[in-house]
DNA sequence: ACCATCACTTGATCTGTATCAAGAAGATTT
DNA sequence: AAATCTTCTTGATACAGATCAAGTGATGGT
């Protein structure tokens, strides 16, 4: 676990008794597909880091209606922006795609050893503005992209744009959860895929696509949006 | 202007010498109606404080069309999510609603400064924290609500439910850039207007609104969206 | 290997909101 | 006060994407 944790960026400024005692406010949680790790409106005492598997952040409307927040990989934090604050709770709703662990790590004890660290302090703001500016871009391409806009996006981001032709792109998440975080329904997903397909742009075959006209794909995303600044480096960590 | 430093909520826990630290990284801006203050794209080398006046924050899509992400009062910071990493670049545009006067703070000093002072660290990260709630909300907003139902949520937002019956309530914002932020055009926003004029909830007379049934116009909100806390029995997936 | 369940596709139709077009009401200039 | 320019309203029409409804294919349990 202890690995784990040191490869988060979060924890990256820490020596190794700051983080051992990280791991001490830490626990580890095993989740089946499909299980939920915290509900909307649950008290936020920890924040996470997905270990194996991948989260499901989201919100359901009243009318039962789910939209997908974010899709949490292996190796990323989530809901530590919400360790500041009263009593927080959790805006969203969390449960795993497919067998997932995860570290659930104590925030007030988090936030003690924050005080001590600026340079963490530092890390977890950059992380937050990260964060902020993806939300912006979301809510441009809610905004200002057309549906098909938004799909093409999510295949461009899907891999780098260093001259080759044709790519394999294996999607790690059912097709229902992607066409929710683009805010499609399921079946215009679908037919999107379908029409790239008959333009060329891609292949779908079960869960992969292979991306046969990066080029043409991209065009789409440009045609209507704001696609060519991206704004930062996109941060590996 | 130490005066409107002081009242800002990002400065709350400085002390008098540090106060006079930032006031020394500071410059007041003046704008004119409409006049921008920077572009999408350029170099985020400050933030700000609306001293008078409003600021709106938008991005433009290819095609022309505007979407306002978000108006900042007087007395509110803005674009501090940006002062870290490398070479941060604005994400939005910004440009003054009517006369407006800003503090221009140079963030590089600013996070010098902050590097000596972990309690306005933590109120970076508090208000970093609201802001990325408040966006979740934004994008719950724009992906499971109605245009009805988003005006009738930022009307119910106008004021503060206490049992009144009426209220008058003077938009300081154009109409049209009401409905940008809110993301409806501006010939839909003026029906939705309408049609709640009809129905009796309000009663639109020019630039301000009177409202007569405020649990009228929160149950539009609500029908469509997650407005109280209570949230159907989930099932999982 | 079977059946049951779930994820995805495909087709037909419906609807909320945008778009186009023009008029009314304020605001600002001369 | 007239003229010009915005901003706002109102009406008619168009369209992207949702919804409803089957059908097809996967996946998993017994």
């Amino acid at each position: 676990m202890l690995e784990d944790l040191r490869k988060a960026y979060l924890f990256a400024q820490l020596d190794d008794v700051q983080l051992a005692r990280v791991q001490a406010m830490s626990k580890a949680v095993s989740l089946s597909d499909g299980e939920a790790l915290f509900e909307v409106g649950d008290e936020a005492k920890r924040f996470f880091l997905v270990r194996s598997g991948q989260i499901k952040l989201s919100r359901v409307s009243m009318q039962g209606n789910e939209k997908v927040i974010e899709v949490v990989p292996q190796g990323y934090t989530f809901a530590e922006a919400l360790i500041f604050g009263e009593r927080p709770r959790y805006p969203v709703r969390s449960t795993a795609i497919g067998r997932t662990e995860v570290i659930a790590i104590d925030s007030r004890k988090f936030v003690e050893l924050l005080r001590e660290s600026i340079d963490t302090c530092f890390r977890v703001m950059a992380d937050m503005s990260v964060r902020l500016r993806r939300m912006i871009k979301e809510i441009d391409d809610l905004t200002l992209q057309s549906a098909k806009g938004r799909v093409a996006g999510f295949l461009c981001g899907k891999f780098t744009f260093d001259g080759q032709k044709r790519f394999e792109l294996k999607l790690e998440t059912p097709k229902g959860v992607l066409a929710s975080r683009l805010s499609v329904k399921p079946e215009t997903f679908s037919r999107i895929l379908h029409a790239f397909s008959e333009e060329g742009l891609v292949k779908v075959k079960g869960g992969s696509i292979e991306i046969l006209d990066p080029e043409g794909l991209r065009a789409h995303a440009e045609s209507s949006g704001v696609c060519g600044q991206h704004f930062g480096p996109a941060r590996s960590r």
